[in-house]
DNA sequence: TATGAATGAGAGTTCATTCAT
DNA sequence: TATGAATGAACTCTCATTCAT
């Protein structure tokens, strides 16, 4: 049985103040967001907002949440395999650079909320694991990783400042990109690099520092 | 001569002003900081905020650009001295970290800009190197850069490339820092590294995967 | 079929606020007058100002507007009949005397505007001319107004000194009201004249002097 | 002896005040005007004005003072010589012309005092006069005219009407003066009038209507 | 579900006025 | 007298949220 066109455009007006939702918080904030302007980007009425998201702090949380989630699976399902240093390396910087470039209100959102609400952090984190398991994700990671110190096959003995040098590289430098290339980029030549080859490019570049650079 | 009290008194109101905003607009940005709180933390009446800076937007322009000119002085600096790639890398690394670590409100702040307003970007930095004068910072990085690709000192012969990693490392880890220390710190350790120590590792670390990731 | 409920009480909050600020504009010009004042004459919640109006200038503005407008028939329909200078004197002093006297926020209105912003005079006059026709009104009265001197009938042969003699004497003497009474009226005598009085006083005054005045 | 250099320049500051008080209060009414405004335009700082003049309401009523009181002598003068009515009406009629043609700011704070506070004007007006003696002015005038009326020479019987009549051409229509122009001026033609040009026409034509008009 | 109207608590900003020097 | 800084009340306008339908 097919669903009721109803419940079909309820789960799309749903979608669509979810979608508008996530554009508007990853840019202005949390205080920033407008819902008048996430109304009129979702082409519903304002009062829908409070009819399915009760509140603009519910909406930003579970706007948060979401975005916080789309980046545990890719994560357990490479320790699952136990992989190499390299293997881990390139098969993260992979797939973590392509799900930032193909949605780049991801890591705009993440930036936001690590700034904004660094208090938070905690909690969030626990809510994306604790769904799949207690011990997967940073416990795996932290185990994967002494290991590769005891076994003498990376440099880095923290695990922080392991995980952190992956992460500004295939994730922070998003961010960055519009600065650097405002530095280098002359006003003449205005032909800024497709995204697709942006993420190639980056890619590239990560995978190679950090082997060279992690890597005993 | 001393300066009169007034006049001490005067610059001593605009300097707090300044500093509260600072705090204020890197944590909630433009549109959810409020003058409120920041007269508040400047212990000043919150007239005397548009007295001195005309509106809240001037002020966080203000802020902005100050918040980029502390950065240009370190790079013309370092690159006077006509480095190897070596030493650019640690004392850029040095400099800037220690500039990140000091202040964290100034990464806030441009991560912020950058997320919110990328279309500002390419004229703030015009304004931070036009007034030092016209072929200093970027186009110096750049042709150093090309002369070390082509002196076969480094592997990564994109400029962008190039500089995304070193900022990424030494100012946008940063900004992960708590995500990363979420992720790994359990409730029994919240024995959080110190700044201090945090800094020192985080030089370290950025020296060594760079240099051993981007020399050749 | 009746209106709903809510478009009665719609308009009925628009015409609330419109005739509210009317009242406050009028007395108070566009600086002076207070939304405050405004919205507790209208019964209204300060906010639906903004909501129906956008601006304090907005509101003024149309106002404004609709003040001019309601002129604007008059001059058209005595035009038509294509009427001799006594009947135009006649006629148009009735018919504007009888306007400002039922309405003393018109001849204050427009009083102001003229006094505050003549520079927006010209588009506000061809903005009520513009709806109906181009060919009418000044146009039309200038026409005959040249035609009656040719024929030697009226004695004035500048159309703006004789426009607006007829305009000082019908409409802009009741601003001067309250100055002659003041003048004339000892304290014994405060049985001020009833309006209906004033009017018919005025209108026999005016008409009487523009006639012997004006006709040859 | 010579005044002091301070007293001169005391006065002098008086005097700028007024001047841009007048200005300002002739546009802007009351509450639209701006005390930087003024304390700009008289080049002097802002506290100065409440040194000199205590308060905002306190310098408009005086100016309005000011005001009202250039019209008296020109009355008191031309009565005293016991005029016939084409006399009156010729001398009043340059005399305040004249007057209003040089400043057209009297007349816009004429015009605004009597909108916005109709319900000074009685004290206004006995200000006026009761510094000169308590029969002049408006007694007199009402004597002349019952006379006039009684010896057949005028048609308006009515003071007030006759009064405002007179008033209204000669004074108040300079407030219509720019709705006028609008009317008839075609932007092909934007070679307005000059002042004196205008000045010269208006008394002519004032004259007339009022002669023919009103005496019998 | 869906909508336009309504609300009230602030937000930024202005401004007359006062203060300290 | 003269000034720049400071103040606090008030103003316009905004916005999340609720109401009535």
């Amino acid at each position: 049985m097919t669903k009721s066109k109803t419940e079909i455009i309820e789960k799309d007006v749903q979608e669509r103040i979810f979608n508008a939702a996530l554009k508007e918080f990853s840019i202005y904030g949390l205080c920033g967001a407008r819902i008048e302007r996430i109304s009129k980007a979702a082409k519903i009425n304002k009062a829908m907002i409070f009819y399915y998201f009760s509140s603009k702090e519910n909406l930003y949380k579970m706007v948060v949440k979401s975005v916080f989630n789309q980046f545990a699976p890719g994560i357990i399902q490479h320790l699952s395999t136990d992989p190499s240093p390299e293997e881990f390396i390139e098969k993260m910087t992979r797939h973590y650079v392509r799900i930032i470039a193909s949605k780049p209100e991801f890591i705009r959102m993440i930036a936001l909320e690590l700034i904004q609400n660094p208090e938070n952090i905690t909690s969030t984190v626990k809510g994306v694991f604790s769904e799949i398991g207690n011990n997967t994700g940073p416990a795996q990671i932290k185990k994967l990783h002494a290991r590769w110190v005891s076994e003498n096959k990376i440099s880095e003995p923290d695990p922080v400042q392991f995980m952190l040098n992956i992460a500004s590289l295939a994730l922070l430098s998003f961010i960055g990109r519009p600065f650097i290339e405002a530095l280098f980029k002359s006003d003449t030549e205005n032909i800024t690099t497709s995204h697709e080859e942006f993420m190639e490019m980056r890619i590239k570049s990560v995978i190679n520092i950090l082997k060279r650079g992690m890597l005993s």
